[in-house]
DNA sequence: GTGGTCTAGACCACT
DNA sequence: GTGGTCTAGACCACG
């Protein structure tokens, strides 16, 4: 799987990786038993200290979406590997919740807002994987 | 004009308030020359520290958004106080591109996360002031 | 005599007035005798409040440089009104100290800061009264 | 590199700092990339407090002239951290206009102005490192 | 009345 | 280790 780091974006890097694996997981571009790239090759392919991959993995652990299998890595946990349309979409609630909300504060019109976003999300047809996964 | 404060909130109470008041300038509700309610004032109604509203207004005055007159305390600076609907909607699309990121890592159809962002902007009526400034 | 005031100037204003009185009255073009614009003469010409202006002349007036006269108003006083060459340059000496000390760490070499600062002096004649006082 | 702190300025050390940053990074003795001393570190040097200097640092970074390295320090910033001698100059400028203008007003005749500033540089060699970075 | 500056200390977050 | 945030309180400067 892509990641998209941005080290100078305002939220902390190891959240970036554990809120991209939590949506993949939920989006179920990552299946039960999927392996995830070792602390060390996220890290090097990013430039971002280990342990701040490692933080991200651990927490996801913690959370029961990943396995630690020794000699191969951490998997993917076999539990709610993916979840319903309708869970997916309360994950999606707060983001436009905000954008709602900074939409009012800047008076813009909410037919305006809405065709933004419409052009917005036709820049992120399901990115990468369109055949499916090999 | 009104401020809503959420300490509770992750982002900082004085990014909170620097966001809000470039939104509102954005937006209209602030027009040059405008005062803007006192440190102490705007302290005291939403039991902060004073300091914590001086940094948010410090940086406001750095960016040119607001100037210090001396003696009388913070106004609206005269430069581009009002932006073009075009300019607003730029200001939006930060928000939207992430939203939209997020969906196409859910697998979210565009049609469901444009129906919730409807209801979402729906909750948000231009919150306050329907008839403009007296 | 003309003021320059420039409110946005991080020097408060009370005090470009007390510098600006003590260098003209140093250099000779405010005589003893002469009579100071009144207080509020001042202030409405340059839109500044009038405690402002009389708080200069208060310093000065405490500083020996003015005098209140009844009926008339400040007119300055005939002490030292005019100061030797040598403690002009005594006067002159802070500016041009705190001008050297950001030359050098500019980086910038001395004959350089030396052509720009005899391009300043030229666009400074002896500013307005070139035909002595009428 | 080495700042000079002086708490009995009338500016305040803040700023003292943002101005002495800025001038070394337009001539050259900081390149982009390079650390800047760590906030503790500086604040025990002159015996100040850490919020003087990290807000100092904070102003530095608003005006893209510091970025911040989570967990690592602040850096300095890649955007135009070289500026051309003529830039430099302009820099030293309004300096220079405020020392003309008093001189005009002392009427000091612009040979001795002149003088006075030579002496002036000459107190000034490029301080600390003649032979630049080793 | 206005905002600015600095201090001291506590707690948090990130790497 | 790094910086960030907030609080509390004191003192100052300006108008």
């Amino acid at each position: 799987m892509r990641f998209s780091i941005a080290p100078s974006d305002s939220t902390p890097i190891y959240r970036q990786i554990v809120d991209q694996v939590r949506r993949e997981m939920a989006g179920g571009q990552l299946l039960a038993g999927d392996a995830m790239p070792s602390v060390r090759a996220l890290a090097e392919e990013h430039t971002i200290n280990p342990m701040t991959v490692s933080k991200a993995y651990s927490l996801l652990e913690a959370e029961g979406l990943l396995e630690r299998r020794r000699g191969v890595g951490m998997v993917v946990a076999a539990v709610r590997s993916a979840v319903s349309p309708k869970q997916r979409l309360t994950l999606l609630h707060p983001a436009l919740q905000a954008a709602a909300q900074q939409a009012a504060q800047l008076r813009l019109p909410a037919d305006d807002a809405l065709a933004l976003f419409k052009r917005c999300l036709a820049q992120h047809p399901f990115d990468g994987d369109v055949d499916g996964k090999p």
